[in-house]
DNA sequence: AAAAAACGTTGACATAGGACAATCTTTATA
DNA sequence: TATAAAGATTGTCCTATGTCAACGTTTTTT
């Protein structure tokens, strides 16, 4: 169960087995449903969450009932409300797994007990939080300026899995077009 | 010439005053011109700035000449181009003081020393990535699904000195949008 | 298995905002 | 200080993409 978390830590930090086995401990399973909501709009998020299986979204909806979708994490990844985690104030958007999904979670107060005693720990999490802030900054220089061709043509050089993995719709949101103009523009290639 | 980077740390971890200085020492000071490039395009940023006074931008200029502004660090803050400092990768960008500016620098190399051993400094460089990655993301969110005005109107919601501070192209190329349209929406309040 | 709801695709039409250009103003340079 | 260069503003026109609707397909619910 643990395998692919194990894996996750062993390729970016030197660390015992008795240290890894501890981090493991502190993380319990979770079977999720498809679009299954994992934190709501006004609550505060407690956990991160690590894919073993499925992917899991962060999006939210605006006044008009607009879907706008900030962050997909697939198969081996970690995701989580980061900002409402780091800050403990109300999420303003929803964690929701896209598809029947095997998760493994920690709280809050372990993540950051072993972010304060581990320091291998504390290494890869600022080397997530640094990976996060890069993409973000690419997301925001990929956008700006693009336009919608260029946003598909973009996503496919960057994520080639995620057409084929994400609805049409949930695609859209991401890209900030309509699902209209995303469908235009998958039938011209 | 330090009392603004002091009270940066002070305000955000309980310091020894013999490591507040320890830190201080690894900072020089830089002063520059308006419009002084800090880091071009294809270097690999070296630094880590603090802006005493003035302001650093943090831009890029595509295919068709059209800039696009990522960032500005007003006095008190930290700024650099941090994906290409974090990964030693060319910025693909420019670092520029757009004012008059001083500067205190630290390299990387003492920046990470820094990081590495002193576990106050950690923290708080974490707390500066938590914090670019939330900045990032709500301004993913804001600018997704925003016209012209809302993005201006978010912009004077969130940073009231921007449009006064910032020229009125750097303006447009941070927002999104073409000198041309934020000048009519300016004259529309 | 049937009915209902959500989603995807495609067409017709409307519009926000980009492109370009003219003019004025501010900043840089000689 | 004079001249040149860059930026700001505003007009006209045009296009990419949004909106809305119709229809077929897939998914969910009963």
């Amino acid at each position: 169960m643990y395998d692919s978390l194990i894996r996750y830590f062993q390729s970016r930090a030197a660390i015992e087995k008795e240290q890894l086995d501890f981090i493991c401990s502190r993380f319990s399973a979770l079977k999720t449903k498809r679009n299954e909501i994992l934190v709501r709009y006004d609550e505060i998020c407690q956990h991160y969450y690590f894919v073993n299986k499925g992917c899991i979204r962060l999006f939210t909806i605006n006044k008009e009932g607009i879907e706008t979708s900030r962050f997909f994490a697939f198969e081996g990844s970690f995701g989580t409300a980061l900002p409402s985690f780091i800050d403990q104030k109300p999420t303003f958007e929803y964690l929701q797994t896209i598809e029947k999904s095997d998760l493994l979670v920690i709280s809050r107060t372990d993540f950051y007990q072993l972010v304060a005693t581990i320091p291998a720990f504390a290494m890869i999490y600022r080397e997530i939080l640094e990976l996060g802030f890069i993409t973000a900054q690419k997301r925001i220089y990929g956008f700006q300026g693009f336009n919608a061709l260029e946003k598909v043509q973009w996503i496919i050089a960057n994520q080639p899995q995620f057409l084929l993995r994400v609805s049409n719709k949930m695609a859209a949101s991401y890209l900030g077009i309509t699902p209209s103009t995303l469908s235009r523009i998958k039938s011209k290639l």
